[in-house]
DNA sequence: GTGGCGCGTAGACAGTGTCTACTCTGTCGT
DNA sequence: ACGACAGAGTAGACACTGTCTACGCGCCAC
């Protein structure tokens, strides 16, 4: 965990076969699901044997902790990419804060609908280490990126800006989770997650001036 | 499948190996969450061999479905119970349907609390089998009665109610899942779920006139 | 050279879900 | 009355999993 590439390296330095596992891992689940995600299936993968991860994950759960982890550094990747081509494409006002919040839901959304197997494993706690740092340290940021957008919305004064963020992480959360089960097509007859998330935008940033 | 006590008879008649299985399986997953619901303890603790349950469950997620069927069950009941109690404590208005969508909210976000195993068994789709009737059948129920409470507010009326009560599912799901984790209190500092759950309903209801 | 040590292999172990062969027991047809 | 039979549960095998331990191999320092 303190090892060179730990954290501190981005992309896989090719030889380590810590950072192998964590790649092929991601391959993993983005092709089979979460399920695929057995140590000895990974270690196969990866060209080694059953007992080679335990060097440097002591258990499974700690590989999979290091994958989602990983996944969390995409989501946040995604969501970056989304804001800025957007604002980029639109040339004049990239300060307006409802429209990035905007953006950086439809692109929340679509990572969850683009990756599901990795979108699973990053909120199953069950498979990831309850104390793992590396998670809160990624994923704590983007939630503070979003309290300061809603701060500068406001469409409720009254609420403390990061109850509104939590809500709205949460309705986007479920809408993600449900959607990707089907759930929601069944119960609401659409087949399309637009109407879901408008209706979850308009609910808790105020009705839009689009 | 369609033995007698299949789906008909509501609980369990004492003698039958099937209903003792789920009744066991459900105080299992109470006691000791998800990860406790092993068929072959399921079977250990129903006093039968690890080969009984397969007479009447084909799959082990095929028993794990009907646990979480009761599950739905009960989250309807308790539901049910919640908004009898509070119709009849408030013995005057018990048509308003904005109050009954509240209290119907949070018995939902309740039941997630104080049955932390069961919720979760409930959305884990990769444990229930994916066409199982029963489930749609217990909680499209459910949905359709949110459904109409909502189109009772229609506080926006251009956005179909189903599409408001989905998005206002989505979100006490969401709700429930990430506080359940923890990650909401981390995220907004609270300790206690109320302000999500004031921010979730003004959301999606309308400010309220409380 | 020789000892250590990082790095990976190989095998064992308990536990799991599934499958199959078997036993037991009560009921029914003749 | 008696044997066939179907329902219900047992017992063991199989492949697979995560974890643990003992064992090699190669490379570098001294």
């Amino acid at each position: 965990m303190d090892n060179a590439n730990a954290a501190g390296t981005p992309e896989q330095e090719d030889g380590g076969l810590r950072s192998r596992l964590v790649t092929v891992g991601a391959e993993l689940v983005a092709a089979e699901g979460v399920q695929a995600l057995t140590l000895r299936e990974i270690a196969r993968r990866a060209g080694v044997s059953h007992g080679a991860p335990r060097r440097y994950f002591p258990t499974h759960l700690s590989l999979l902790s290091a994958i989602a982890r990983q996944g969390f550094g995409e989501l946040s990747d995604h969501l970056a990419a989304a804001v800025q081509e957007k604002s980029a494409e639109e040339s004049a006002a990239e300060s307006d804060p409802r429209a990035q919040l905007r953006t950086l839901a439809r692109a929340y959304l679509d990572f969850a609908r683009t990756h599901p197997g990795m979108y699973e494993l990053m909120f199953r706690h069950d498979l990831l280490e309850s104390g793992h740092l590396g998670l809160r340290e990624t994923s704590l940021p983007m939630f503070t990126a979003l309290v300061g957008l809603v701060a500068q919305v406001r469409t409720r004064p009254e609420a403390e800006a990061r109850v509104v963020a939590g809500a709205l992480w949460a309705n986007l959360h479920g809408t993600a989770q449900l959607w990707g089960w089907g759930s929601l097509q069944l119960a609401t007859g659409a087949d399309d997650v637009e109407p879901l998330l408008h209706a979850a935008l308009d609910a808790h940033l105020g009705q839009a001036p689009r």
